[in-house]
DNA sequence: GGTCGGCGTTGACAAATGTCACGGGTGCGC
DNA sequence: GCGCACCCGTGACATTTGTCAACGCCGACC
């Protein structure tokens, strides 16, 4: 019997996939969690097989989560299943430890057969997504400069970030400059959403 | 039997639903669309007693959709299942004749009992979504303001917008003032930022 | 007819933003 | 030790953005 673990905000959603797993006579999902900040504990009480994690939770991320979960507990597997197939998001991924990325396109027989090839020791990547995660690089950004661009991201001042972050007005001036120069934009509004788009926030 | 229409653009999130409500007794999905562009065409091509429609779809809007589907094919109730439960978004659902207003968090559960609830000529709301669109208004702002702003959320300049829109440039500014003025914001990128969380964009 | 709100425009002004060059500090690898 | 990359800051500069006041042109409404 495979012990499943699922990491999924949306309420629905998880509902759905944990019905529907449950179907499957070798399957049984043994939590459901919404946050990101309960995958962790809840996976040490119950000892899944497998972890099937979104990314965007509240409270934490599953990419961190992820990675905490293969140190803590290496007999369960990670299988990231994540709305939006982003570049960095893939490569943080498989710097995690995880065994697979799924997007939730693409049909709902996938995700049983994707769960029993992980068991089986294969890893599970769409070549799509893979060839585009290799083409764009790795995150040109340093650390700093994303806390600068994420701080940016809901329209706050540089006044505000420099506050946020205990700088220089000037020195977030510098930070965004940068970003804005490696993202090859035109102004913080762009760089933040080709950060996003690639997973680099 | 209870014949459904089923308009959502995450296939995972698609498949899910279909194969849940398939197992009602009483249910059957008679179409699964992922574009807004084909909801009508397959509506009156299917003749389903309920559509449940996405929002935000490639090629449509599912609230466009709505109001056609109403018009075209009356016999069809609309109920509007959306991952975000914006004010606006339940405002202009409800202009467009829709008979009730679904977030995607809450239980699955839910779902098919809602639908019996619409056939059964009940109005589904979730009663804390309606209050809070009660008390955030409409939309004040002008069909000028949201063409500027809509076109300005990807972080165009001035420029860009004004020769998109074939304006002149100091006419985007003052719409683009207008706007974070109604909008009770700091600049464009709050504006934007309040504007969708409100579903005014 | 008059009033009002929306549309499009202009011009001028203050403030915020983006760029550049430069400085000093740290820690890391060769 | 030396170079290198990242960190943090300064000052100056051009550009963009946001604000305000004003104008004319509709169309709707009373």
């Amino acid at each position: 019997m495979i012990k499943l673990l699922l990491a999924e905000d949306q309420g629905m959603m998880r509902g759905a996939l944990a019905l529907l797993l449950g179907l499957e006579e070798d399957m049984e999902v043994v939590a459901q969690v919404a946050t990101g900040d309960a995958i962790v504990p809840s996976a040490l009480e119950t000892g899944p097989d497998i972890a099937l994690l979104d990314i965007e939770l509240p409270g934490r991320s599953g990419l961190d989560a992820a990675a905490e979960l293969r140190e803590r507990l290496p007999s369960c597997a990670v299988l990231i299943l994540t709305t939006f197939g982003r570049p960095g998001y893939l490569r943080r991924a498989m710097e995690a430890g995880a065994s697979g990325f799924l997007v939730k396109d693409g049909p709902v027989e996938e995700l049983a057969a994707a769960v029993r090839r992980v068991l089986a020791g294969e890893r599970v990547i769409d070549p799509a997504l893979a060839a585009a995660a290799l083409s764009a690089g790795p995150n040109p950004l340093t650390a700093r400069e994303r806390d600068v661009l994420s701080a940016a991201a809901d329209g706050s001042t540089v006044a505000d970030i420099a506050g946020r972050l205990h700088l220089s007005p000037a020195t977030v001036r510098n930070y965004l400059s940068a970003a804005i120069g490696k993202t090859g934009t035109r102004n913080r509004m762009e760089a933040v959403g080709a950060a996003r788009r690639n997973g680099w926030l």
